[in-house]
DNA sequence: CAGACACGTTGATCTGGATCAAGGTTGTGG
DNA sequence: CCACAACCTTGATCCAGATCAACGTGTCTG
């Protein structure tokens, strides 16, 4: 099975990809080891449902590969994608019982659990975790404050675009160097995931993804893997906002 | 001045209005003691700007009385309201030094203020305040991914119900008993403040607000004051979204 | 009390993106 | 290699909300 060999390189805290940006970043070597030794690995297939709203949520996790999303849903099924969670990032939220969140696998996904109640007395204990808690959740923050002016004063083509640029920002460092204007990468998402986040439909989505490869913003090869020849090119597309180029 | 008779109320902490629910309300007798050594209030008109979104920002503050926002401007002029600030509320970000959006009292504004540095040793030394600023902060992303799900997704009518709905929601109780249905207030905000906070046009609101009233789901005494006949009819007309019956 | 300004309403028209409706492409299992 | 399902694209039409344009209304000021 792929998750048995998807775990060997992480069973050790130190050797973990994600152990440099996730909750853990600042752990000192003895309070790793008391995180190493509550810790569980949990994998979703993609498409897997990992809770939903309203369900008890009784762990917190850290993606460690792949990626998951939030979203919300109203009565009549209109749905918005209010958080992508790509590795490092944490899900669930110390102090408080059910999510308020459907929290979908949407490629395969490995996450690095937590019981909730053995994480709040490790963050009673070790300020380090709660601080790194802070600081994400902070930027958190500021990143669903930057999707609120899209959400709510940009065109769909600087939503696609800033989509984009997001995904291009979080993953194509880890593909190629970035000497280059050039980056590339694969979208992790369905055309309905991208409605979902952007607030659009699926056909607008991919009607504005045909009017950025037909004006050469984007390269297309195949459905899902992007090139971008020019990344400031993207960048303007996204419309700016004044003083933060994009945080996320 | 009105600043000095304002400030009367509340030199002393135990005093303060909102010191049961702001950033230090579980601070312990001696910890606020220290808090208030290096508190400070400043005060500001209806219209002024606090601070303006790229510029340095030395200080944090807790709105003590009036309303502040938070909003994000594109290069264009197109501007997004992503927080509302009401009485208790934290403003600022220990740890950057710079704050990603403008911030401007939009009524008479009184503000409980802490000089950064200072702020951030405090928060070393208490975990008290660590933890209520961590508590609050993930109030505060639970409250932005509700509101992506309006921009993202609700009509402008419902747009609207939702805002006036959260506004009676957490001013509402402090006017009158709330044992029956009905519930009234003032409005904080602008026609056009009300459109920056909602992704409209502020002839849309001006539209949806006429066609609330005159479907009797509000009843308006001047321009300003809201009486809300029926809260739950109200929340019908929000949309609710199918789990959190809205959070903020 | 005239003038000016800030704020709000209302009407006419336009348009970006939604909706409705096929059809195409890719991948997977039998 | 066919059948089927999931995903994507494209076209035609519609409509909610934007835009453009007057026109109140209240309040402050000189």
């Amino acid at each position: 099975m792929a998750l048995h060999e998807a775990l060997k390189p992480h069973q050790n805290c130190a050797n973990c990809p994600i152990h440099y940006r996730a909750i853990c970043a600042q752990c000192e070597p003895d309070e790793l080891q008391l995180l190493e030794q509550i810790k569980y690995y949990r994998s979703f297939e993609a498409g897997q449902p990992v809770i939903w709203a309203g369900d008890r949520m009784d762990f917190v996790a850290s993606v460690v590969t792949g990626v998951a999303t939030l979203t919300k849903t109203m009565e009549d099924g209109r749905t918005q994608m209010v958080g992508l969670m790509l590795p490092s990032d944490f899900v669930g939220r110390p102090g408080r019982d059910t999510t308020p969140y459907n929290v979908t696998a949407v490629t395969d996904l490995l996450m690095c659990c937590f019981r909730k109640k053995q994480f709040e007395a490790m963050m009673m204990r070790t300020p380090h975790i709660a601080h790194r808690l802070l600081a994400m959740t902070l930027d958190e923050l500021d990143a669903a404050r930057e999707w609120m002016l899209l959400l709510g004063r940009k065109t769909a083509r600087e939503k696609i675009a800033s989509l984009l640029a997001i995904i291009a920002r979080r993953y194509a460092d880890l593909e190629a160097p970035q000497q280059t204007k050039q980056r590339s990468f694969d979208l992790p998402l369905t055309r309905a995931a991208m409605a979902d986040y952007l607030g659009l439909t699926l056909e607008t989505v991919s009607r504005q993804i045909t009017a950025l490869r037909q004006d050469g913003v984007i390269v297309l090869q195949g459905l899902r893997h992007v090139v971008v020849p020019d990344i400031d090119r993207l960048h303007g597309e996204a419309g700016a906002d004044e003083f933060t180029g994009m945080q996320i």
